[in-house]
DNA sequence: AATATTGTTGCATATTTGCGCAACAATGCA
DNA sequence: TGCATTGTTGCGCAAATATGCAACAATATT
């Protein structure tokens, strides 16, 4: 794996590493949202959240097509899907092994 | 998905979310490996590598194990090879859009 | 035309991250 | 004990990221 590739598979790991970024891409699972819509669920200016957004379509985990004044999001890549459930199996080996060290005493 | 859910995975991510750490678990998919037999492979101080993997054992995605004066680092959750696929493909299917927009004229 | 809705962008600021240097701890060896 | 090897940690600095505010553009409605 060369420099280049590292690089942008980093960029796109990057733009998943944001709680904020993972609640959007959880709710885009759901079905297309706009901007609107998404924005009560975030405690936070709506300039911020069309950034993280941004940051989602920039490298191509979102796309967006637009309808009259708003523009409705759309989930491009299932398999981060896949990305979810390794993350998740990660958590919950290391809170076992956390668990393990605990029961040994410190 | 509540909040700490996001953040525990979000955290994952964000360990991923770079270069370095991915050239770092690209390795080690190769096979155990300590810092000093990493190092050669990185054009940084090995202060800067240490603190990289420190990132990655902290969220329990490389073990180690100690063998006198070096440490050798495992890789611990094989499913982030399936992350890989899934940012290649992310990848590919934005570079496939660029060049059907590049085809489009601008 | 005036107003409302939806989303983006420029700017300033606070926080986080990446990095090297130097000092240090731990282990092995002469 | 003295020295080499391996890796970590404190410190300071530069760059990147996250955020809110305000202004703006584009579209729809009255």
């Amino acid at each position: 794996m060369n420099d280049e590739e590292l690089k942008a598979r980093a960029r796109v790991m990057k733009a998943l590493a944001s709680p904020v970024r993972l609640k959007i891409v959880n709710e885009l699972n759901q079905g297309e949202r706009c901007l609107c819509e998404l924005q009560p669920l975030f405690a936070m200016n709506k300039s911020t959240l069309s950034r993280h957004i941004a940051e989602l379509r920039n490298v191509g985990i979102v796309s967006e097509r637009r309808e009259g004044v708003r523009s409705f999001l759309k989930l491009e890549t299932p398999c981060i899907l896949s990305v979810f459930d390794c993350t998740m199996g990660v958590i919950k080996a290391q809170a076992k092994r956390q668990t393990a060290i605990a029961r040994g005493g410190i």
